[in-house]
RNA sequence: GCGCCCGUAGCUCAGUUGGAUAGAGCGUUAGAUUCCGGUUCUAAAGGCCGGGGGUUCGACUCCCUCCGGGCGCACCA
């Protein structure tokens, strides 16, 4: 209906004023629904380039106006110089029946058609399981990667990852120590090391495949690191899986030192004076661009900082020819992507293409007291213990309910308890419900699979407004989409799961005429439908049955 | 001290690129339905949108300032 609109406007715009628009148009659906269908403020807009009243500019476009009776029927100036336009019932009858035609692909648009797009989320070293403290991100970054697919773009889901450094020798000289242990030998652990159970399951694990044959390595021998990677990422990647979550891409930070990446970055940012060495240290002049101070590269001991290989990923993203390259950062890495965005404009790369979607921290509540989580210190909340309990279609819509930039403060024990009282429950039980009706009134009405479906029986006001709520559905999806905001779609689907609910209260199927039930069953196939969409988006299930 | 995020009903939160009378859920109160599926619906009460300035036809939304809360400001990741 937009581009009806927007059509139908510019054409009376041509003919009071003698030239075209030559500007957007803003429709949107008026918040009080005795204000009609769909409103602009066009005239409003106008009033300084037409030099007139905002009401007099409206009163000349409206008489100007035409438009198909068979789509609008009523056109009403309002308020300071609102339009209002009402939508015909035949109109909303065809766009429904386009519903259900459409089926599981109602909602899809072409928003990012054509869209080379990667997502990096998640990114957890291999050091531990994941926590309720990534399940933000990973939640996240999947339902944005899901938003964007159905708005028409390629999406890859990319899962960045270090596997060299302190932590992760670390984490190989803490298996050791279990593993000598679980040989008798009287060790501790190093300063730092990691206390996680996991870390022992891990030992037993080398101590069933060697026996007592590596308690003559060192500690510090790659395959007790080996050992502790594969067994922890193969961890993380059934963790996701449950989260119905599945990578295309791992990448290794290692590979940016083996391909020179990291070496060109520096080499190239020298070259544009952008870098320079002082005290040992390889610094960025990130005063050029406004910071107070100068960033250090590559320590003096030769070491690169995590900020140097974070921008060689990025140049290495826009280099494999993605239109857009979307970070999911928790709140502490706020302060460091500054200076990627700024090296990226630097080489002469287009920094709009790199979106980073900062999201709050998930603070957790245990017990009814906030603590701390150290995945070193094993103390932390698994996103499996997480799911044994309530369950991956809560664990992923508590991630999503809220704005990813506010913070969330996730209560366990709520989390547990929130069983039956959880709002997911409402949609799918919505979901569940609209599919008894639908199997009983396929019993009873055994012609209306057969017959054609007059939809202008669909008269009652619930009825309408049902229509008119589904029919935003693929809006939804792309504001959400573009605001990387998967909340929107939620809300949305809560309305549609109440505005069904007024309608099973209002409007009864079983037990009326046949040409009744079988419009109302049209209109449930297609409120299921979308209910149905939108919990795939979300990374959700529909049952049937509950 | 500097930077970023947040402050909306008793609680948890929505509020579309600045739009018309600021919404929902939970909780409270009063009703309806007892049904096609137990988790349903309707209504009431509840608000100086943290305070104060500014921008304009119009501000919860944008700018400035103050207050209050969170996070970040390493040759850690």
């Amino acid at each position: 209906m937009k581009p009806y609109l927007t059509e139908i406007l510019n054409k009376a715009f041509t003919k009071i004023a003698g030239e075209p628009l030559n500007a957007p148009i803003n429709i949107e659906k008026p918040r009080d629904a005795s204000h009609g269908d769909a409103a602009t403020n066009l005239a409003m807009t106008l009033a300084g380039r037409l030099k007139k009243a905002p009401r007099k500019i409206a009163e000349e476009l409206v008489d100007a106006l035409e438009y198909d009776s068979t789509h609008i029927t009523d056109v009403e100036i309002a308020g300071p110089g609102f339009i209002n336009f009402r939508f015909a019932d035949g109109w909303l009858f065809n766009q429904l029946s386009d519903i259900i035609a459409s089926g599981s692909d109602y909602g899809k648009t072409d928003g990012a058609k054509g869209k080379k797009v990667l997502i990096e989320f998640v990114s957890a070293n291999p050091t531990g399981p994941l926590t309720v403290g990534h399940g933000r991100n990973a939640v996240l970054g999947d339902t944005i990667a899901r938003l964007l697919e159905w708005t028409g773009a390629d999406v890859q889901r990319e899962y960045y990852f270090n596997n060299a450094g302190r932590q992760m020798r670390l984490l190989g000289q803490s298996v050791y120590t279990r593993y000598a242990q679980q040989h008798g030998v009287d060790c501790e652990l190093p300063e730092g090391g990691y206390e996680g159970e996991y870390i022992g399951d891990i030992a037993a694990g080398l101590k069933e495949a060697y026996g007592d044959g590596l308690l003559q390595k060192e500690p510090t021998d790659a395959i007790f690191k080996e050992a502790a990677e594969s067994a922890i990422f193969d961890d993380i990647k059934k963790t996701l899986g449950r989260m119905q979550i599945e990578m295309d891409s791992y990448f290794n930070e290692h590979t940016l030192y083996e391909s020179g990446d990291i070496e060109s970055v520096v080499n190239r940012l020298r070259d544009k004076d952008l870098v320079y060495d002082a005290d040992g240290a390889v610094w960025f002049k990130t005063t050029e661009f406004g910071k107070e101070k100068d960033t250090v590269l590559i320590k003096s001991i030769g070491e690169p900082t995590y900020r140097l290989p974070d921008i060689a990923y990025h140049i290495n993203k826009l280099d494999r020819g993605y239109d857009l390259c979307i970070d999911i950062f928790g709140a502490d890495h706020i302060a460091t992507y500054p200076d990627v965005v700024s090296a990226v404009k630097a080489l002469g790369y287009d920094a709009d293409r790199i979106d980073v979607q900062v999201y709050q921290f998930v603070s957790i509540v245990k017990d009814g007291i906030p603590f701390k989580m150290s995945t070193r210190k094993a103390n932390f909340v698994t996103l499996d213990e997480l799911m044994d309990e309530v369950g991956s279609d809560v664990t992923r819509f508590f991630f999503l309910m809220r704005t990813p930039g506010t913070h969330l403060e996730f209560d366990i024990a709520e989390a547990k308890e929130a069983g039956e009282k959880n709002p997911v429950y409402y949609l799918q039980y919505a979901h569940a419900r609209i599919q008894s009706i639908l199997r009983k009134a396929a019993e009873e009405y055994p012609e209306i699979l057969t017959q054609d479906t007059d939809l202008s029986n669909l008269t009652h006001e619930t009825e309408i407004n049902l229509i008119k709520l589904l029919l935003q559905f693929p809006e939804t999806n792309e504001t959400a989409a573009k605001h990387r905001e998967p909340h929107r779609l939620i809300a949305y689907l809560n309305d549609i799961a109440a505005q069904f609910h007024k309608f099973y209260h209002d409007c009864r199927i079983l037990g009326e005429p046949a040409n009744v039930a079988s419009a109302r069953t049209s209109l449930l196939k297609a409120v299921v439908t979308v209910m149905a969409n939108g919990l795939t988006i979300l990374g959700i299930s529909a049952p049937d049955k509950m």
